[in-house]
DNA sequence: TCCCGCTTTTTGGTCTAATCATATTACTTT
DNA sequence: AAAGTAATATGATTAGACCAAAAAGCGGGA
């Protein structure tokens, strides 16, 4: 057992590095398996960690780990007592937009490359929203913009109403991946552009302008209307924003 | 301690549901906290697990349980053995494209919203590839393009350079949450695709010169050009994806 | 008969205390 | 000095126990 000599051979025969897996996440990728071929379908439980144990031939501790695993991706809800278990489900929108949070935030990502990314997005959501939406929606939208235009100078009001506008024309576009994407980076975007880029009367009323026309487009079921006077309107915030030093 | 008493105390007050939170969670908000806050830098390693365990006066398995939670979200990385530990890194664009394949797997997303998707995002990379490439990026992309254009009949090698192609002009766009979203949605794309679309020559020698049409705007850099080009070539790749019904 | 309240049982959550595997460091020997 | 060997720090894994929550089962009384 000369470790040199080991070595030695290593090089010699071109043995790739191997990689030692650990159990749990065998464990996890083969639940994982069992969860995305649908084996087990979103309602119904994985068996019980004790059961795991036993089939699985691991420890406790290695089983949880998977099943932690599982859960941090979205996969299961664990709840305690008794009919409790690892319950199967979808992963939520959540499940797509923290990371992508959390990447933004590791990264330090420029808030140029973010509404670089909004602007690359929400118009194509106006315009599907203006072929797709629901009455149901819309009127959604039509309660969120009245209470929008409504808004005076409370400033914390008036970003969380406009937020929530955006992200109501989102929804209603139907597309489950880029309403996911456009609630990941809204968060960063509203907490990294401050309050500075609303603070004049004026910018806040062309911004209503730029809603109320945008909205009409969308009631028209107009979507090239739509996806222009979003792009504009994202365009003119872009603008504003440039104009000003970032915060950090 | 009589259960009804305190029920009925409850309602009349207004209690709200307390959630107890597990104690993983608590320590894995924590140590986040000192991860995204910058007190631990990347390349740094957060405290050994036994150390963890005495400060924080948790038990191993909630220690390791919250250090698995960060592990996963792809803000450490644990290695074993003397000076190993958990080392903080920025999460990957993997971090970000893996949860985002399990949203679509899990919820199977239609072909049709992951083109839409595809023509909400790609158009705008060509048009910043256009104006942000690196000379090295764009020999790369020349490289993959001159291997694409010399396949021929076999169809594993053409979807495969395809899809490199396409992955090196987000790369040259300089927008990691896009490229991270270009990353996420290709291979589900690629996969749910099949074969068909590109079955006959003449598909495959349009979207050859579509490449060549992009790749010279983009040298140009003529953002414009690129985009719509861009547009066009996935515009006509949708046409022929829907003229033929779901593998599904 | 039906409902309240207690007990039982199942399940995840937490803790303790070892031992194993791995990789680095420190030491010893040649 | 170089090479080999022992000590050591670290995560990985296991085992077993107990706690907490929640549902199911049971029994007595209105």
């Amino acid at each position: 057992m000369n470790s040199k000599l080991g070595s030695d051979l290593g090089d010699a025969v071109g043995i790739a590095p191997i990689s030692v897996p650990k159990a749990s996440d065998i464990l996890a990728d083969r639940l994982r398996d069992l969860i995305l071929s649908g084996s087990v379908k979103p309602g119904e439980s994985l068996p019980s960690e004790r059961d795991l144990v036993s089939t699985s031939g691991l420890s406790r501790s290695s089983v949880r780990d998977a099943l932690r695993i599982l859960e941090v991706e979205g996969l299961i809800a664990t709840r305690p007592g008794r009919s409790g278990g690892s319950i199967v489900q979808r992963p939520d929108r959540q499940s797509v937009a923290r990371p992508m949070e959390l990447f933004v935030k590791s990264h330090e990502i420029h808030l140029e490359s973010l509404l670089d990314c909004r602007l690359a997005v929400e118009p194509f959501l106006a315009a599907r929203a203006a072929t797709h939406h629901t009455d149901e929606e819309l009127a959604d939208i039509r309660r969120i913009h009245e209470k929008f235009l409504a808004t005076t100078d409370n400033l914390a009001e008036y970003k969380k109403l406009n937020l929530e506008w955006h992200l109501a024309i989102a929804r209603s576009s139907h597309n489950e991946l880029l309403i996911a994407l456009m609630e990941a980076i809204s968060h960063p975007i509203h907490e990294a552009a401050g309050y500075r880029e609303v603070t004049t009367e004026q910018i806040r009323a062309e911004a209503k302008k730029a809603h109320c026309a945008i909205l009409e487009a969308i009631e028209e079921r107009n979507p090239e209307l739509a996806h222009n006077r979003m792009a504009k309107h994202l365009g003119a915030y872009m603008d504003v924003a440039r104009t000003i030093p970032n915060s950090e």
